[in-house]
DNA sequence: CGGCTGCTTGAGCTCTATCAACCCCCGTGG
DNA sequence: CCACGGGGGTTGATAGAGCTCAAGCAGCCG
């Protein structure tokens, strides 16, 4: 749930007109919605993974947000009444529920707590983005790599984030990302299974950089 | 005003309880909130103009949003409620009023039409952070630079924006501001007069890039 | 088992930070 | 009105973090 402090956001918005809902299904690497498009409604994921993603003019893909299970998607643009800024791909198959955009307006319109719910989420967000910008300035390669790691596994613990989604996160080419892996497994702070990543003591792991 | 679309925010705020209104003035370089301060409530910025700034561990000060005159500030935590993720600095010397959080949060549970306002802010706001972010990770020091000039004439055209904030803005240090601006007005994109920064040509500015 | 995609590691290079010295505005006080 | 002090700006030299290019390896799926 993007925030546990108002019960039932999606109760209130499937209690209306049930013939403005419908279910999708995403495989992964499918596209929800693209950079540039005007907003479709709003998106609720059941189950599976979203990545926002952005390209730059450069050609480098940047994954600006995290989707976890259980949470809204495309409300920035709705509110906004922007076309969205960047693209919503599935991370992993997705089962999302639809409320087309006219409707879910209606019901921002109407119930003040529903829109309180999503004004809460943006404001959190953009004291996640504006942190994140912050950390670009402010912190190295190894300790981005290292907040990142830990904060995508909060986002979805199973999931196998790959080396080129952990840089595309944080800012870092996927070749320095492997570099500062395997700095971190010589220093015994994770442990590679596979492709995955272990991550053996995370308090210490977060403050595990010297210089 | 943060936002065209709808007509008098200010003016639904200020119609109630008229002793909730305070009027502030501060003068350059005073700080109307500190990061991890709990939110005092709304202002709104009559005259003058205000930076966000956030400190990274580093010691590195980074300037993540700017409050140009006519609109509103501390609406992010307040709706958020959240402690404050950055500190308002006056750039220089401003005329703010004051709504107390009580009588702020009151208003805004009661009018949606006000709430939608500030959602719209916050969803607006979160695009241009998180593009920033994505700017960071695409684009050089170079592009950095232009946009930032050119954004921040936008925000306040007649501010002599000094070279540390221009680089606290992009993420970039102020001797390599320095020396882009010197490429700059080399090829005729700019002239440095005094201290301020006159664009000659902002459309051949922005496209002036090549490699 | 073969192939593809993701991962690893190396070598070299480039951009930008850092350190340093100096200069030039601009506001203040004599 | 001029002198002067200080903060902002400029420019140079140098170093290093992280990117690029490249080659080879290893999981994982069909």
């Amino acid at each position: 749930m993007n925030n546990p402090n108002i019960l039932g956001p999606l109760d209130i918005l499937t209690s209306g007109q049930k013939e403005s809902l419908k279910l999708k299904h995403l495989k992964k690497g499918d596209i929800l919605y693209r950079e540039g498009d005007q907003p479709h409604g709003l998106y609720f994921l059941q189950k599976g993974l979203l990545g926002l993603t952005m390209l730059s003019e450069s050609g480098a893909e940047s994954l600006v947000r995290i989707f976890p299970e259980q949470s809204f998607c495309g409300h920035r643009s709705l509110i906004a009444q922007e076309e969205y800024h960047a693209s919503a791909v599935a991370l992993k198959a997705c089962e999302i529920l639809f409320i087309e955009a006219q409707a879910a307006n209606k019901l921002l319109l109407e119930n003040n707590e529903l829109l309180m719910f999503f004004s809460r989420c943006l404001a959190r967000d953009l004291k996640i983005a504006e942190s994140r910008f912050n950390d670009m300035i402010g912190k190295r390669a190894y300790q981005r790599v290292v907040d990142s790691i830990v904060f995508l596994k909060h986002k979805n613990s199973q999931f196998p984030w790959t080396r080129r989604e952990i840089g595309e996160f944080c800012g870092v080419k996927m070749e320095t990302v492997s570099r500062i892996l395997s700095e971190l497994e010589e220093n015994g702070l994770i442990k590679k299974e596979g492709r995955s990543i272990k991550i053996i003591d995370e308090a210490k792991l977060l403050n595990s950089y010297s210089s």
